[in-house]
DNA sequence: CCTTAATTCAAACACCTGTTTAAAATAGCT
DNA sequence: AGCTATTTTAAACAGGTGTTTGAATTAAGG
């Protein structure tokens, strides 16, 4: 195994757990038996390993999910928005067949993105990614006609927000549920609860 | 104005703005343009002066939450959804006329505890403010029975995340929104927008 | 006014941060 | 084999971190 992947290795779970500013160059390297100056040898920085860690992940995902919504668009003319975010639940799925606890991970280092680095990530993945989000907006425009632009830009990112938060707390929060109802719990099932609960955030009525 | 507010007024904003990790105690003292010892004097560490900034909001706002959502309980058999996220409202408002920006700083702070600093803000506050979250749990029963306890955990963690998540990022989204609307935004404004939104999620049909 | 207590201050503490360097080791290639 | 380019290594770098110290200053009370 390279010593760019053991890097990469390490530091995705590192940062998922702890932030980016809460992991350490040589937390990462010593955990990734690696010497610390493999970090500036191999990336450059810190900063373009962050952005590598999160190009790992967004070059797996965003193919699957653009086809998703690709597909979804094609086949019904008007979805409903359960259609719509059930649609991300295939490709977010498939990051742990990528790699283990990979959806888990990646969602976590989502949210740690948007807080931490005052949101150079979202910059990153809005510039570097764009055509996740116009699919995005325009499936839910299909879905809900009646929204305008605006109704529609503070929608989408509640949803971010509830998506992002909940998945960035996931491991805390399947820990409690499984010792209060005493009940297994795994990703996938929180993002089947999460479905339902956002559809019908987008879904609610029109105040003005 | 005593050092011990001025610590505590420059800390808060800077907390907000860039976490409590991305912020030093040397930032913080030449703010408030006391010395650097003074937070270690006063406070004892910053951890402790993480907890003192988020008491001091913590407890303008829990009598007034406490109060309304009782309120809410005692007039109304059966609130709906709507009044429940209403009575949050007025509290979280009146934290404008105890401090500049209160309102918006005070849930920037709420969204940095949850996910800085491995959790442990959120312990700080179910720990000590209980009050809060049962009156609130209580009052979301009232509202939709048919919700078991495991399914309102969820939903209620979901609701946590979209107004956290979103508050914390307002300031960019509000930036955001006004070039791209062209329509004056504020806090006030993207509360009212988010009630419905949450409303409606957590009103959401049961998925079994 | 003098003494005692509370506060402020500059300086240093020990440690951690990301990054760079130059020598050593390894790998690939003819 | 020998030569070259790539990679690894230990060490140092310059600067930042939270915290502590002991002397200087200010405030309070008799």
């Amino acid at each position: 195994m390279s010593t760019k992947s053991k890097i990469l290795d390490a530091a995705e779970v590192l940062f998922a757990d702890k932030g980016f500013n809460g992991t350490s160059l040589r937390e990462i390297t010593s955990q990734a038996e690696v010497n610390l100056a493999a970090v500036n040898y191999h990336f450059g920085s810190k900063k373009e390993l962050i952005k590598a860690v999160m190009s790992r992940y967004m070059n797996e995902l965003s193919p699957r999910l653009e086809s998703a919504l690709n597909v979804l668009c094609i086949n019904e003319v008007q979805p409903t928005l359960i259609d719509v975010f059930s649609a991300f639940l295939e490709p977010l799925l498939h990051l742990n067949s990528f790699k283990d606890n990979g959806t888990s991970t990646f969602l976590q280092l989502l949210g740690r993105g948007y807080t931490d680095s005052q949101g150079f990530l979202r910059w990153f993945l809005t510039t570097q990614y764009p055509g996740v989000f116009t699919n995005f907006t325009q499936a839910v425009q299909r879905a809900y006609p009646e929204l305008n632009a605006e109704e529609m830009f503070w929608r989408l990112h509640f949803t971010m927000g509830t998506i992002v938060f909940t998945m960035s707390s996931s491991d805390a929060l399947i820990d409690i549920a499984q010792n209060d109802f005493d009940r297994q719990v795994d990703i996938a099932g929180v993002i089947k609860q999460v479905i339902p609960y956002v559809a019908a955030g987008v879904a609610a009525p029109i105040v003005r």
